[in-house]
DNA sequence: TAATCTTAATGAAACGGTTCATTTTAGAAA
DNA sequence: TTTCTAAAATGAACCGTTTCATTAAGATTA
């Protein structure tokens, strides 16, 4: 049963309430066809002065609005883009998921947000549901998982980009941070300030990033003579996991002038345990963290680490998934974006 | 022109790959209608067993997937939702995403994730492109604003949620945190173990939640008839804000016991304050917060706060809206929803 | 004035599903 | 074998747009 409520409005038998003005009733009221009508929606030029204002006085008096659906079923373009992501309340991604939404709306796109929970299975899902809406296009930051069916994958035709991490074997445009780097110049500017035992409390070894890293911090070890195995101190991504390589190399190590922590997160616990050592950051030892999270201009000393540009990430993500929407970029294989990280330079290093 | 690359799939000439596998050709395949086919994929019980294996059997082989777009426009039901919210990166709200996303997903929708910028005027567009969509429902965290048209938003008839921010004058259902039963909490927490001279930093005039927390403190102080209202300071929500203030605090008055921060990053700047003065927190000086925000408990002395849960704001928003898209709740009037905030009892306060 | 060329407007088909009144089928009962 | 009935299957109409071949009207030229 309906209820109508005004003319052409109804509530169905769900209660679901529809405004019902289609592009048909304009038409009639405003005297001109339907192909004139959309034509005018649209912004084409082949409708009379006349004929458009007499459309548009119709379309205020009737306050239609047009039913994208039904456009979109008809043109095969939503305007809608996909955005799948491990976490949603992550702190990382937030400014990620800044970057991406206010692009696509500055480009009249609008995104679904979906969240894998890091969980393979559900990205997969994911995925085949945005297509059955056939949103015009994928921006996805991976999970991890060995478990993952490329072929499946190459097969899909909707433009797709990866960000901030690889997937081995896919051959999809890529945006990424630059890790390598980024620990490269972190350990420099240590370097730079007459640090010389530096040790490295990085993550664990299956994550890509945190290889990255730790090869960035190498590279500049060794440029500088200073390398040695027994610098390198491994956990996890976690506080605790910091803390506790920071009290492990205390007590390996003798005379350390500095820590290189692979994370923001690892910093803090490394500060914890240095306080509670009662060692003086950073007129003892100095700390420089990676990430760059919220917390860390907060802290006390508040942490000098590499800060990621996500939202540029974000931004630079979008603008190559337009392109493949536009179908600018014909060429075949696949083009990886690597974004620099800055230093940001705080108080947790002695600058000497 | 249509490049074919498989049968039924091809690049439009904008190059937008398009799977053209329609239930028409499921339908031919398997030998039956396409009536048939449809209540297959709509698992009504009306196909005979024969024909549901024939029909499932050539969907997989095909790899049919149903779009969703047609399905949407002829059943009027997008199983979509917006979300809207003034800041998609505010560390504040990404609980609420997850919240609101997560239960969405479970249930089978979808959930556009629009940031509004804190602008009135990008909200309204934005809740207009949402229902030329045809979203089943709207989760809308209103922006501040004195120029919102109360009369045009009455007559949006798409079910609606408001979280968070109370509009005066509209009468719609929503969920919102317990400000003033969470200050009150907090301040008798600090009363219990003894606190007598107890001072607020509070958030500015005209927002409604500082408001709140500083009936909630008043209320708790003459209870227990410490209010004095010389131990009221008021500012922004900055974390200069919180330092400001509580350096004129120590200036204005004598051995103050402890501070009621309306906001975690106001604690942060009076932490700041009072560490330069060589404050001791919590021996000379109990603090506590208000929001529990995620470097609280990195702090040094660890912030004890009142914390909002988030997560469950947005999953109690998204069960009030399914439910009124479900049509059950048919009464007029709305609903307000008050969730309680959790004292989290770590190092800034004294218990004596 | 007739013929030709532009420009504007038209309206039916198409997009890919769902729905439902109608028809067909199969099995049971007579 | 015929009749009846319930279950299953059908297919055309519909959802609200866009698109494009066709038509109509007006302007220009010979």
């Amino acid at each position: 049963m309906k209820r109508f409520i005004l003319e052409n409005s109804f509530y169905d038998d769900k209660n679901n309430y529809k405004n019902m003005t289609t592009i048909k009733d304009v038409a009639k009221i405003a005297g001109v066809s339907v192909g004139t009508v959309s034509n005018v929606l649209n912004e084409l030029d082949t409708v009379s002065d006349k004929n458009k204002t007499r459309v548009m006085d119709t379309i205020k008096t009737l306050r239609y609005k047009p039913n994208k659906i039904a456009a979109s079923l008809s043109k095969k373009k939503t305007m809608n883009i996909g955005l799948v992501i491990p976490d949603v309340s992550s702190p990382f991604y937030s400014d990620l998921i800044k970057g991406v939404t206010e692009t696509l709306d500055a480009h009249g796109y609008n995104v679904f947000l979906c969240s894998s929970s890091g969980d393979i299975g559900k990205e997969k899902k994911i995925i085949n549901d945005l297509l059955a809406m056939w949103i015009d296009g994928i921006i996805l930051i991976p999970v991890y998982s060995n478990k993952r069916d490329i072929k499946e994958m190459e097969s899909i035709n909707t433009p797709m980009v990866l960000v901030n991490r690889e997937i081995k074997g896919l051959t999809r445009d890529i945006v990424i941070f630059d890790n390598f780097g980024g620990a490269y110049e972190a350990t420099n500017f240590l370097i730079k300030n007459n640090h010389k035992k530096i040790i490295i409390l990085d993550g664990p070894k299956y994550s890509r990033p945190f290889e990255d890293r730790l090869l960035g911090w190498k590279t500049a070890m060794e440029e500088n003579k200073l390398y040695n195995k027994n610098l390198v101190f491994r956990g996890d991504f976690s506080v605790e996991s910091g803390y506790d390589m920071m009290v492990k190399s205390l007590n390996e190590l003798k005379e350390i002038d500095a820590v290189f922590a692979s994370s923001d997160l690892i910093a803090l616990g490394a500060l914890n345990a240095l306080e509670e050592k009662n060692v003086l950051v950073p007129d003892d030892i100095s700390i420089i963290g990676f990430g760059d999270i919220y917390l860390s201009k907060f802290l006390k000393p508040s942490l000098t680490t590499i800060r990621r540009p996500f939202y540029n990430i974000g931004k630079t993500a979008v603008s190559i998934l337009l392109e493949k929407i536009a179908g600018k970029s014909d060429e075949e294989g696949f083009k990886k974006f690597v974004i620099k990280g800055k230093l940001e330079i705080r108080n947790s290093v002695k600058e000497k």
